[in-house]
DNA sequence: CATGAATAATCCCGTTCGGGAATAATAATG
DNA sequence: CATTATTATTCCCGAACGGGATTATTCATG
């Protein structure tokens, strides 16, 4: 099976974000976060501070701030 | 087994740079970040940047970007 | 203990983030 | 298709980041 690498934060928060029936400025408002900020986020913009990003993670009950997902090589 | 929840960022970029026996001014040669970023991480500052995070971890050949982990309930 | 290395804490300062609002572009719905 | 909702883009601006250097602390090691 080809490249399941794990989905990146963007699609993660879209495609969660749209499970819920909610929108942008929805989500935006449950976070705590601005709209425009959620939608940067979704279009995967790599320079975000990382407590902003946990605050849209929180609403989904999850966060960033723990483990480092692997990327390429060498185990854990 | 107490509270095994994973490490902080702090303390995976810390335990790895000792086991790599690199000082803070080396790793962040190596990751084109400045030294007191590096002291800062690894004592848990919540706000940076997530590029920057990601260019420390990318040393170790970790990333951030990918997966949110979770740390409460939930199931994936 | 003493001495030197490593790390933490401050300071100044350019850069950029993020909020909020307004507008343009895109998608959804009838 | 027409209309509306949703999302993307742009603007202004205060707030915070991160670099680099300096100074204070803490940690190793003998």
């Amino acid at each position: 099976m080809g490249q399941e690498f794990g989905e990146t934060i963007g699609t993660f928060v879209r495609d969660r974000r749209k499970a819920g029936q909610m929108t942008q400025r929805e989500l935006g408002e449950l976070a705590g976060v601005g709209t425009r900020f959620v939608s940067e986020l979704e279009r995967g913009k790599p320079s975000v501070r990382l407590s902003v990003v946990n605050k849209v993670l929180a609403v989904f009950g999850k966060s960033l701030g723990i483990v480092a997902a692997l990327r390429q090589d060498e185990q854990p």
